[in-house]
RNA sequence: GGAGGGGUAGCGAAGAGGUCAAACGCGGCAGACUGUAAAUCUGUUCCUUCGGGUUCUAUGGUUCAAAUCCAUAUCCCUCCA
C-alpha cells in the first residue's frame, strides 16, 4: 500500500473526523475534496495548477480509460501517474457509475454489465474481475469495487437484490485483486433503506477492505434523504479506515456529510460548472455569463486568493466565457476547485475546535441567505 | 448600355395567396447540472396595460384575404458589352 490512513481526531458532537496520510513523502489531511479527471485529466487544468491549488487525490475512470486509450496503453506508458504526469495519489472509479448513467436494466446480469460503446456501437462487457484488472493495469492508488449505482427511485425489492449482487461482485473483485501497492475499497449501497445500508456495510467490513465508500447517493433524492443514506452506512464502518462519499460535492453536502463521518469526496461539479460559466462564492453561486457582470471589475470573490481572483476580474472572465475562450473555463475551474479545497480546510479547522455545526450555520447564512431549510 | 437573380426579425436562411408574428441555425437573455456519453441540455427572444397592436426594402394596386400576385421606385449581386 502506498499510504495508510490515520485517524487523528474525532468530534465529540457528531461523527466528523480529522485524519491524514502520507503519500510520496507528502502529508495530506482529511476531510478532503478530490477533483475528477475522468479521462486522465482534470478538464482544462495542468497537474501544476492542481498542485498550486493544493488538491490531493484526483479521480480517473476505469470505463473511460478502458475504452480510450485502453488500459494496456496506460500500462505500457508506465501507469497512470506517468501517463498523465501526476505525482499525487489517484483514485479510479470502477465503472459502477456508468452502470447508472449508461446501462439499461436488462444490460445488468449476475456475471457483469453489457454496454454499447456510443462512439462506434461496439458491444462491451464489464465484470467485477475485469474492472479490477483494468484498475491494476492503470496503476491507481485507490481502487474501487465494481458496484451497481442504483437508479432513483427504485423499489425496495430491486435495491435488495442489487445490494446482494453488489456484495457478490465486491467479493469477486477482492479475489481478483492482487496488487499490494494499491488499496481496494468496498462500496456500500442500499438506497434509502437503513437495514439494507447496514447489512451491506457489515458484509463489506467482514470482507476487510482497505477503505469503504458510500455509493448510490446524489442520484436524484433530496438532501435530507441523502444525509440519512450516508449515516446509515458510516455508522457501521470501522473507524481506522478511510471513508469516501462518491459523487458528492455541493458545498453544503460536504459539510453535512463530514458531520456524518465522511473523509473524502469527489464531484464533477467544480469543473463542469466552470465550463458552464458558474463560480462558487462565499455568498452563493454566480453565473458569470450574466450580462450584469460585463463591467464588473471586481474578482469572482473578494475573499478568495486563488490565481483567478488574484489576477482577473468578473468582466474579463465573463468576456472569455462569452467568446468561448478556453481560458475562461480554466480560470473558473481553478477558482471552483480552490473554493472547495478552502472549504475543506475550513471544515478541518472547525473539526479541530469541534465547532463544525456553528460553521455550517454561518456558511449557510452567507451562501444561501435566510430561509434555507436544512435541519 | 444589355440580360438575369435578389432584398424576410440582431445576423444567416426557409416560406411562393388564407392553417404566418413568420420554420431552422447563429447571436442575445435566463435556467439546470452532485462516483463526467456533459465546453452539454432546457426555456425564451417584434411591441403589449395580455384585450390586442404593428411587421417580411418603399409606395401604390389586385383580392374577401398579400411576406407570397401586379406596377413603379430603390438598393445589392452575377453575366454580357
Amino acid at each position: 500500500m502506498r499510504f495508510k490512513y490515520e485517524l487523528k481526531q474525532k468530534s465529540q458532537r457528531n461523527m466528523a473526523r480529522l485524519g491524514s496520510f502520507v503519500y510520496n513523502g507528502k502529508e495530506y489531511e482529511t476531510p478532503m475534496f478530490m477533483p475528477v479527471g475522468t479521462n486522465a485529466t482534470v478538464k482544462t487544468l495542468a497537474p501544476e495548477e492542481l498542485k498550486e491549488i493544493g488538491t490531493g487525490i484526483i479521480l480517473a475512470n476505469t470505463y473511460h480509460l478502458w475504452l480510450n486509450p485502453g488500459d494496456d496503453i496506460v500500462k505500457r506508458a508506465g501507469g497512470l501517474h506517468q501517463f498523465m504526469n501526476y505525482a499525487g495519489p489517484i483514485l479510479t472509479d470502477s465503472g459502477g457509475f456508468q452502470v447508472f448513467s449508461l446501462a439499461r436494466p436488462k444490460d445488468i446480469t449476475e456475471e457483469g454489465v453489457h454496454f454499447k460503446n456510443f462512439k462506434n456501437g461496439d458491444s462491451l462487457f464489464l465484470t467485477p474481475e475485469k474492472s479490477i484488472n483494468i484498475q491494476m493495469n492503470l496503476g491507481s492508488d485507490l481502487v474501487m469495487s465494481f458496484d451497481e449505482c442504483v437508479k432513483w427511485p427504485s423499489t425496495r425489492e430491486y435495491i435488495e437484490q442489487s445490494v446482494e449482487r453488489t456484495l457478490r461482485w465486491a467479493k469477486r473483485g477482492k479475489d481478483a485483486f492482487n496488487n499490494p501497492e494499491q488499496m481496494l475499497f468496498g462500496i456500500v449501497q442500499g438506497g434509502e433503506y437503513a437495514d439494507l445500508r447496514k447489512k451491506c456495510a457489515l458484509e463489506l467490513v467482514k470482507m476487510d477492505f482497505d477503505g469503504y465508500a458510500v455509493g448510490g447517493t446524489s442520484v436524484g433524492e433530496d438532501k435530507k434523504t441523502m444525509y440519512k443514506m450516508v449515516e446509515y452506512a458510516t455508522t457501521y464502518l470501522p473507524e481506522d479506515k478511510i471513508r469516501y462519499l462518491m459523487g458528492v460535492g455541493d458545498p453544503i453536502d460536504l459539510i453535512e456529510n463530514v458531520m456524518r463521518g465522511i473523509d473524502i469526496f469527489d464531484c464533477v461539479s467544480p469543473t463542469r460548472l466552470a465550463r458552464h460559466g458558474h463560480a462558487y462564492t462565499w455568498h452563493g453561486k454566480i453565473n458569470i455569463s450574466n450580462s450584469k457582470y460585463k463591467d464588473d471589475f471586481s474578482p469572482l470573490d473578494s475573499a478568495c486568493d486563488c490565481y483567478a481572483c488574484k489576477h482577473y476580474t468578473k468582466a474579463y472572465i465573463k468576456h472569455l466565457m462569452s467568446e468561448k475562450e478556453t481560458f475562461g473555463a480554466r480560470l473558473l475551474s481553478i477558482h471552483n476547485i480552490y473554493f472547495l479545497t478552502q472549504l475543506m480546510a475550513k471544515i478541518r479547522a472547525n473539526i479541530a475546535t469541534d465547532t463544525l455545526e456553528e460553521f455550517r450555520d454561518a456558511f449557510i447564512k452567507d451562501y444561501y441567505g435566510d430561509g434555507y431549510d436544512y435541519k
